[in-house]
DNA sequence: TCGGGCGCTGTTCGCTTGTATAGTGTGCTG
DNA sequence: CAGCACACTATACAAGCGAACAGCGCCCGA
């Protein structure tokens, strides 16, 4: 959790920075006010501004020094790519972690770094899936990139939604037990189809005319009462 | 899209209510005014005191006016269940999805109503994983409740970031085109597996040890740069 | 030793927020 | 027509917001 690389940051700068990290994952950027941040770091709201300029800017770094870890973290784990050097993955998969409850809440806050993330994690996926579509029996009937972009935001959803996530299965998704449970149910769901492929077929043909519905229900998974 | 029971409802005390829905659910509660409110219902601000007594009142008339809306549309549903009407059913698709955007908002927002409905959804998702599970060849190493969470929490994805999403395919997920790209891939996604049970039995077999990871990575689907 | 930069704080200023109060018109009922 | 209830508005107010300014102490080089 705390391998970070920077060690000898316990500037306020970089309190304040990690305060407002913190801050903005959990209640949003508009709900956090400077004078929770400084009293999370410890120091008078009005070094944030000495610091940053602004709340605005703060954000702003914020947002850079996720990026640059993000590419950093990256770059290693490229770099010893097939050495399969396990400290780098495992701290390369702690900094991801440590990142993606912010990350994530900073693309429903208008975000233009994590939109830029979101991009790229597409991008990356509709390459893999593209890849992957040429072992398949059938060619897929759906453009890579659609796939993709749903897969990547089903999988954003998990972090968003941890908090309910947790609730629902009786665990905390950040515990090592509710950690374990999810990875194995996500192993599980994305390994056997949970639609069989003849129906999905005769849906999909019944889709002739166009009906405004922004998401299909997997199983019959509505949400009433 | 106006397919709603209530047409007389151009009412102010309905015009405000409408107003709410709509921007609680694209800005979020906190960010949302009751001077911005009042615009968009063209009334002053003082009214929506007048109506509701205050601002959280209204979130949570919004939220019971969605609740009992649902339930409503879920009970006609179910009434209708095997007699297939085209009508009831389709316009209880307009009705869900039209509340879709503000449910989800409404879970990020911490509202008690919308994580009531989850844990309905994930309930009903369930017993239908249950049901399913019977007729897998080998029985699923997880439970079920971890799964239905996971795949409630996906699906909500959606909804959730469909602004990246429609960037990233290049259509409003809204708007006809893009609802047909997002069903056709979503029911290719669920009725193909994305990766190789021998390769998930493999990995979940080397987590012995736990690690701190929220969320598993469905291809390698990182967010490097 | 001393002087100046710098990290840091106390206090204050507009401004916007949600809320409160007083008041106006309008339509319905007797 | 009288009166009155109710939808609705204009204005005001206290609180909290982000932002600004002036100043304090401490370290570090000359």
């Amino acid at each position: 959790m705390t391998d970070g690389p920077s060690f000898e940051d316990l500037t306020a700068r970089a309190r304040i920075r990690d305060a407002a990290l913190r801050l903005f994952a959990d209640k949003g950027f508009v709900a956090t006010t400077v004078r929770d941040i400084a009293q999370a770091a410890g120091v008078s709201p009005a070094l944030l501004r000495h610091h940053y300029g602004s709340k605005d800017a703060l954000r702003q770094a914020c947002d850079d020094y996720v990026l640059a870890t993000l590419r950093r973290v990256s770059e290693q784990v490229t770099a010893d790519h097939q050495m399969a050097n396990p400290v780098v993955s495992q701290s390369a998969r702690g900094a991801v972690s440590r990142f993606q409850l912010y990350v994530t809440r900073a693309l429903l806050d208008g975000s233009a770094t994590a939109a830029t993330l979101f991009d790229q994690s597409v991008k990356v996926t509709e390459l893999w899936l593209a890849r992957e579509d040429a072992n398949r029996a059938a060619a897929p009937s759906t453009d890579a990139r659609t796939r993709a972009a749903l897969i990547i935001a089903m999988k954003l959803g998990i972090p968003l939604l941890h908090e309910h996530i947790s609730r629902a299965i009786g665990v905390g998704v950040f515990e090592p037990e509710g950690d374990r449970r999810v990875v194995r149910a996500l192993l599980d769901i994305f390994s056997h189809p949970l639609i069989d492929p003849e129906l999905a077929a005769a849906t999909e043909a019944g889709f002739a005319e166009p009906v405004d519905r922004p998401a299909g229900s997997p199983p019959r998974g509505g949400s009433p009462p």
